[in-house]
DNA sequence: GTGACTGTGTGCGGTAGCGCACGGATTTTC
DNA sequence: GAAAATCCGTGCGCTACCGCACACAGTCAC
């Protein structure tokens, strides 16, 4: 196994694990790459290494925005649980590295055959609803500033890195925001030592200052991923 | 069987639905009720009949705005399936009538003993994955009016009934804006006969009208518990 | 090196919605 | 029937963000 793994793939038992990584393909994840569409069905299920994927949903009149972030905690395809083939949202690569990749027939049957599988992919669900509808309230309340900061600090969890590769242009696009919305609030934060960028590569130099800057959706976030993993015992039976 | 039911419950096989029916209590849901708070175990599991049930997220500096719907089509308490017992949101009665309600532990055994109720439950639990993520893009790109607009017809089509009592003071709470953008926005409707309202009791008029004025997300909900109810066979093996 | 392209900074007028505050109207309370 | 509470309308200044447009600086292609 590689010294990293996704995180829903480590926490299997070793036996589901090996089966589910044999049935898996090692694919890479490359910049804007589009994973699906909403109303067409998924071919594919992946579980990110490294890297991550941006759930943007998109409506009349709006190019879109960001709702929901799958790095290495999570998965994207995880409706198929749910016995919808088809995707309900856009996805699309937002950080490079790469995946494990498996078939959406196939990642059926291993769900079929492994109880901690679907527990994994069950919890899963839950943080993604979880995520969603903090990430609505935020996008509503919350200003350019502390959003900005919020999603640095969450590409970074994600990405495992403290640089990437990001434009103000695909910024305003994440947040919903303009261009010129996030080169004002990018500029403080760069004034103020937090960050620097020049040219697409922007790297985080004061974490601390950054969690200081984020609206309170990023603290939100983070428990949701580490609070429900622990389960009621009685909650457990079906899964 | 009442002459009304549940949607997701007239679904079941007869049997199924007679044995979710007899470990179910009918209770009524009164105006403001609090269902659950997020980070809380929910006791009981609603299948609304008539009347519908506001997902309201709340965020840091803000009094909360409504993320999603459950109505007849739907029921409260759906991440019981996924093994969570927490709610993840609050929820509350928006629209007063009567649902069912069953006991969390007896929902999870019916839930292992009908195929048809976890699948049911698992379709449900995708469309309000979709629902979450239109209505985020919703809340950020669309005005005051047409939000409205779509949320008396969301509201409609739940309670069945083209009247209910609700004030501007709770609708600026649900769409998450001031009272006074209410007061402004349903002036207009009033002025253009598709709505009437006098001191809380507020009467749907012209509803081709209001469809005419509501964004594009009302389509969207609606076509999301329409067209998923289709899954193709290979889906279901697992359900 | 020249030109094309990409990424960032700045400026300007416009506007939807905000916070606050007050006034009038109807209903409820006692 | 007087007092209190609820509901709705209006007005005013403010601000965060919008759309648009342009200038400038690296970077890349050839």
């Amino acid at each position: 196994m590689a010294a990293i793994e996704n995180e829903l793939i480590a926490r299997l038992p070793r036996k589901d694990r090996a089966r589910l990584l044999a049935a898996c393909d090692d694919v890479p994840l490359t910049l804007k790459e589009v994973l699906c569409d909403p109303g067409k069905p998924m071919r594919h299920v992946y579980f990110p290494v490294e890297g991550f994927i941006s759930l943007v949903a998109v409506v009349e009149g709006s190019p879109g925005v960001e709702v929901g972030m799958v790095g290495r905690e999570g998965m994207l395809g995880a409706h198929m649980a749910l016995g919808e083939a088809n995707a309900p949202i856009h996805s699309l690569v937002q950080g490079v590295g790469n995946a494990r990749r498996i078939g959406a027939a196939a990642f059926r049957r291993e769900l079929a055959q492994s109880t901690a599988l679907r527990q994994g992919v069950n919890r899963y669900l839950y943080v993604l609803l979880s995520q969603m509808s903090t990430s609505a309230a935020c996008l509503r309340f919350h200003m350019i500033g502390p959003r900005l900061a919020r999603w640095l600090l969450m590409s970074q969890d994600r990405a495992n890195c403290n640089s990437f590769h990001l434009t103000h242009e695909f910024l305003s696009f994440m947040l919903g925001v303009r261009r010129v919305g996030i080169t004002t609030a990018a500029g403080l934060f760069q004034r103020r030592g937090l960050i620097e960028y020049s040219r697409g590569e922007l790297t985080i130099v004061n974490r601390r200052g950054l969690e200081a800057a984020a609206c309170s959706c990023y603290k939100m976030d983070r428990d949701g991923y580490t609070k429900p993993l622990r389960v009621p015992a009685v909650g457990r039976r079906l899964q």
